[in-house]
DNA sequence: TGTACATCAGTGAACGCGCGTTCACTGATGTAC
DNA sequence: TGTACATCAGTGAACGCGCGTTCACTGATGTAC
């Protein structure tokens, strides 16, 4: 019967493979997207053969989810600390609003390669608990952002600003995932159309204040 | 030396079987995605053998080019027809633009399980040429629509109505995709998030023609 | 502090599963006379 | 119109590639006395 949690680590040894085992998979997803990320590949990289994987993870599959659930979580924690810090005392909502979609744009395109990269490996998950965890963390990580532009909610005409926020942010979020970390990548796509991400970066906020009913 | 090319159809069996080949392809990938999509279980649905399908097709990265390019260009046809009907005439800017959204949610809806899997077959496809003339395609749909509402320039507010057409429509499109065709499923996502879909509805139109600075 | 032993960590060649692909063959269709 | 032959269409079992996974083995670390 095989395996079915991810054993301890008794060993130094053993934790410090496992953290560049974390490591390597996370800069092959980001380097080689997810169907570059084979087994012997993240171990070569951790500098481990492929044999030496199956002492932590029972399969492919959990490793994968360790590192998914290691880098949302770390997302969400940086999100927490970033909307919990004074710096947007006494800021009006139009900055605040600004700094927020410009520090998600940024995000999104920092971590392209990696963001990519478990997008598709959740969208393509059998295990509908996984994918619920997944949600439900980046769920989290929006309502702490949609709190703090709420506190404005003075500023907002629109006649329902709890649910226009939430509905604006989901805009911003899916905009800097469509735009930015799907393909194709904006470079590709600038033939078409010159510079959509520089538009996104002027655009966005504009849209978002607008649709709230923001004084600018 | 593999063949390269699709073969043409020379009797009327072969063209018939190649029809209900890409018919399959289609029911098959709308009904169990990308990774469901097997030779042989298209291959049966199409009441042939797997062997069969390499009588039309050089590979199974022919085929689904083939599908591709066939659901992109009937795509484009369909909206082609439809910006040029002259159901539009006399309208005001806010009317055409509700119908145009409505439209597109609807589009994304009814054919959820398709777009998804085509989108995920694009952008995991290796050859950067193949992919262009898809995007080609899309670009061009979009295009006429953006002319379609351009029609209506002097209700937008808007410093610059083209670029602002254009993105707009870019968030449209982006959003139908991101929350109607990409997991998780508006169903699953329900316990977090209540009616994203009716809110899409209500809500994307209220932004596109805020953003825009069309009076309601 | 040393030593013997148990357990843990890691190796890497070999295995096996799934799915795309092939191939020797049968059957169907079209064509020349 | 009938017949012989060439070509096309399709079969389905078998093959093979790639990657996840295993397993017999070596080496390293910790522990009991």
């Amino acid at each position: 019967m095989p395996r079915k949690t991810t054993l301890p680590a008794h060993q130094a040894r053993s934790r410090e493979s496992l953290t560049r085992l974390v490591k390597a998979t996370i800069e092959v997803l980001d380097k080689d997207g997810i169907e570059g990320a084979t087994i012997p590949r993240i171990a070569a990289r951790a500098g481990l053969s492929p044999g030496a994987v199956y002492r932590r993870f029972p399969d492919k599959d959990a490793l994968m989810r360790e590192v998914c659930l290691r880098v949302f979580e770390s997302n969400y924690k940086h999100t927490k600390e970033l909307v919990a810090v004074d710096r947007w005392k006494d800021k009006p909502l139009p900055e605040v609003a600004r700094s927020v979609i410009a520090l998600t744009l940024k995000g999104h395109r920092q971590h392209r390669g990696l963001l990519r990269a478990l997008l598709f490996f959740i969208w393509q998950h059998p295990d509908a608990a996984f994918v619920r965890r997944c949600d439900e963390m980046e769920w989290k990580t929006f309502q702490d952002v949609a709190d703090l532009l709420l506190t404005r909610r003075s500023e907002i005409r629109h006649p329902h600003p709890e649910s226009a926020i939430r509905f604006a942010m989901l805009m911003v979020g899916i905009a800097a995932q469509g735009v930015l970390v799907l393909p194709p990548d904006p470079k590709d796509l600038s033939r078409l159309w010159p510079d959509v991400d520089a538009q996104l970066e002027r655009e966005l906020p504009r849209m978002f204040l607008r649709y709230l009913g923001v004084k600018e």
